[in-house]
DNA sequence: ACTCCTTTGGACAGATCTGTCTACATTATG
DNA sequence: CATAATGTAGACAGATCTGTCCAAAGGAGT
């Protein structure tokens, strides 16, 4: 049947998307080759292309997994606090956490989907995390009573990325306190209330 | 001796980096290969390796052109302004500018630079682009009188760069109403002016 | 013990890409 | 005109990558 939870042996889809994950973000996914990921993996390439059918496959399912970390944790930081205000700082302090890690590549979607071509499952992906974020943020933002949720959502996704994008590129890890006062001061503007750090 | 300027045939550098740019920037420097390059520039593929001498040294040229036709394009911007406020508003208006252009394919430095080998020539341009960036914001917050305007110079970039990934990637030409926005929000909170649009 | 199904290991094909090299044409200049 | 520099056209090598295929091994359930 399927498996035994938590046993011994994962199976090789698991096993894939491991190395997937591990590989794609800390390399990149025009750069990992398949033969790469199969190795990793200890999968035979045969297992990969009947698994998934082709590498594209694995990467939106890469993605899938990276969405699904990332919503978890972000969601998880969000239900640690009460006001909406507080939860959209949460938000960036959760990020500004990830700047931190060794490990840390910037966001997977973005450094895939910078040059992904069009219309493909990279772009579904890409979209579809893209959306949850600007959700997340403009509910959050109209239930701070934003005078204009759909723009603090917005704008706060702007700062989120950017943040990124400057921790990756610049390393500099002060993108983490940058943005969170930012956060805070058009919090504080389009809610009318007072801006303190 | 050099050239003639403006003359019937530019030379085989001056077409490569023409091809170079629209192809590149169009489609990604992953994906558009040397024969696709030469083609389009109409020249032989050993003009390209006796000029440039690789791939990658092309690359940097072609990064170093984006570097020098947008740094001219903002301080243009930036010149038909009076204050501090309002030049770096500018900034935001130019990019804006730039996301209703039908060829606009976001940053290329963030484009090409998210999925660069580390230590690289890519990397070098990048790092370049966007020091002048932030220097440039920074300059421009501390003579609006900004409390601290590094940290105002880092967020306008936040904002900057946060703007030119959700054009790009959610098809979304709000986003330089938003970041402008933002920005005469941050502006006004940092020198304690008032913050109209 | 038998059967079914997954997995393995690796060879192989086909495509693509970077970079080299050679021989020839063009062009500007002394 | 002669010479030197520059550009052209394309074959070629070498590497790499995706994807296919096949015969053999292994494990789970009946």
């Amino acid at each position: 049947m399927a498996s035994v939870r938590s046993a011994a042996k994962p199976s090789a889809r698991e096993r894939l998307l491991a190395a997937a994950n591990e590989l794609f973000y800390a390399e990149g996914v025009q750069s990992v080759g398949i033969d790469r990921v199969i190795e990793h993996a200890g999968v035979a390439k045969a297992s990969l292309y009947n698994t998934f059918g082709g590498k594209e496959q694995l990467v939106r399912a890469y993605l899938d997994i990276r969405q699904a970390g990332t919503a978890d944790r972000i969601t998880r930081a969000v239900a640690e606090r009460d006001t909406p205000r507080e939860q959209m700082l949460a938000v960036f302090e959760s990020q500004g956490r990830q700047f931190d890690r060794p490990d840390f590549h910037g966001c997977a979607f973005i450094r895939t989907g910078a040059e992904a071509n069009p219309g493909g499952l990279v772009q579904e992906a890409a979209d579809a995390f893209r959306g949850w974020m600007r959700e997340l943020f403009t509910r959050l933002a109209a239930e701070a009573g934003a005078a204009d949720p759909g723009t603090l959502g917005h704008q706060l996704q702007l700062l989120y990325d950017g943040a990124g994008i400057s921790a990756l590129m610049d390393h500099d890890s002060t993108a983490a306190a940058a943005s969170h006062a930012a956060a805070a001061a058009l919090i504080a503007a389009a809610t009318g209330a007072s801006a303190e750090a």
